[in-house]
DNA sequence: TATCCTATGATTAGCCC
DNA sequence: GGGGCTAATCATAGGAT
């Protein structure tokens, strides 16, 4: 939003569109960071969609999996499952199911403070002892994965005064000036032990999004008269 | 960041914390309307945490759980959940299980398309035929989901073109100027043929929270040394 | 197509009620 | 606690490269 009011409506041009979602989601999920960290809420983004081979995670994949699945162990005595479930018998059962596996699920769990212990001494003693993957992109990926969310949880435990140069610090965000990769490296190299101390199961912030390789793109209403669409896999 | 740039930490005050929460999630909500209405993706929010009763969700409960399942029902050809599983044999396992259940789940699941046109009907006909909902406060609770659900779609369809005074709209988010409940309302006593064109199955955006009743908030280092934390449920 | 730049609209911290 | 206000920071559309 500069330079000229946007309009709310479905952007028609197909280069403006992504460039507006690349920057969107950029957005999307440093507001996510901000939330998180400001109000000290557990939280991760997931973000799936077409103009992505790869979907977008905030904090880290393997983050996003453990806060969602938190989510999903929350007692029972809030409304949520009930609201969410209240106009569709199918998806109470199916719902139902997904509850037991849940169950199971936290049964066989590691707790967060073993996780997090785990993933700083796999760090500390050599990143390739941990991770047993074979194909080269899925381990950088992990690599990646793992940085980001230690440089992130450093950047949550790190305060102004206890920073080298504090008053010296005049980017918008103080910490972590450096790529999440570069930060997390040196934490790394550092101790570890702040890192340890996990955060409260306050809350979780999650954005994702479903299916569809093609690119087929809603427009003003005369979109849809290709028969093909309604053929689409997602209308099966 | 208004009259004073806020630092990227936890925010000490308990009052401050919660109206940051606050508008943030106000504005969090914003940002993924925007990018669901400009790029023209399926997205939905949820977030929840210890600050609210009852979650906040977009655009409504019911479309959140339909988005969040398409999500879960993509083809395996994309690499996101190798990705989310590759570390934990142990999700691995739970995560299979979830897809059989996804898959049954989709197949019993009305098509979108049959979705909508019965939520119109409905809509149409007199809410209460459809929703058979005991308890008043969730009565309201749903009457309020599918306004703004039917809202939104009405929104998203809308084109200034096709607005009565398209020149006239002076604020910021020129269509829905009302309330959602007023639009929506307004909707259904039109027709609403136009409300029956879906989206495609591009993205989804979620946000979500876990568990933690109490409101066990973190804070510099010390904030740990009560032991009673270790024992909360959540790392039982 | 991605990245950098910057004017400008959008967002929001701190107050007040 | 919630809603409105306003100054000041933030985010980003459009253009250049």
């Amino acid at each position: 939003m500069a330079r000229k009011k946007v309009q709310l409506q479905w952007i028609m041009g197909d280069t403006a569109r992504r460039t507006t979602y690349k920057k969107g989601v950029k957005g999307l999920m440093k507001k996510v960071k901000e939330l998180s960290i400001l109000c000290g809420i557990e939280a991760c983004a997931v973000v799936y969609s077409p103009y992505d081979l790869q979907p977008e995670v905030w904090p880290s994949p393997v983050e996003a999996v453990r806060v969602i699945g938190e989510f999903k162990c929350r007692p029972e005595n809030d409304q949520t499952k009930k609201r969410f479930n209240q106009e569709n018998h199918t998806r109470q059962r199916v719902a139902k199911a997904k509850d037991q596996l849940v169950k199971q699920q936290k049964k066989n769990r590691r707790t967060e403070m073993e996780n997090l212990m785990y993933q700083c001494q796999a760090g500390g003693k050599g990143l390739q002892e941990y991770l047993n993957i074979k194909d080269s992109s899925d381990l950088m990926w992990s690599i990646d994965d793992r940085l980001k969310a230690v440089g992130h949880r450093m950047e949550y435990f790190h305060h102004p005064a206890t920073q080298p140069g504090g008053a010296a610090a005049p980017a918008t965000v103080p910490v972590a000036q450096g790529t999440p990769l570069e930060v997390a490296l040196e934490s790394l190299e550092n101790q570890m032990l702040v890192d340890i101390a996990p955060r409260p199961p306050d809350s979780l912030v999650t954005v994702g999004y479903p299916g569809g390789q093609d690119m087929m793109l809603p427009g003003p209403y005369g979109h849809y008269e290709d028969l093909s669409f309604w053929g689409h896999p997602f209308f099966t």
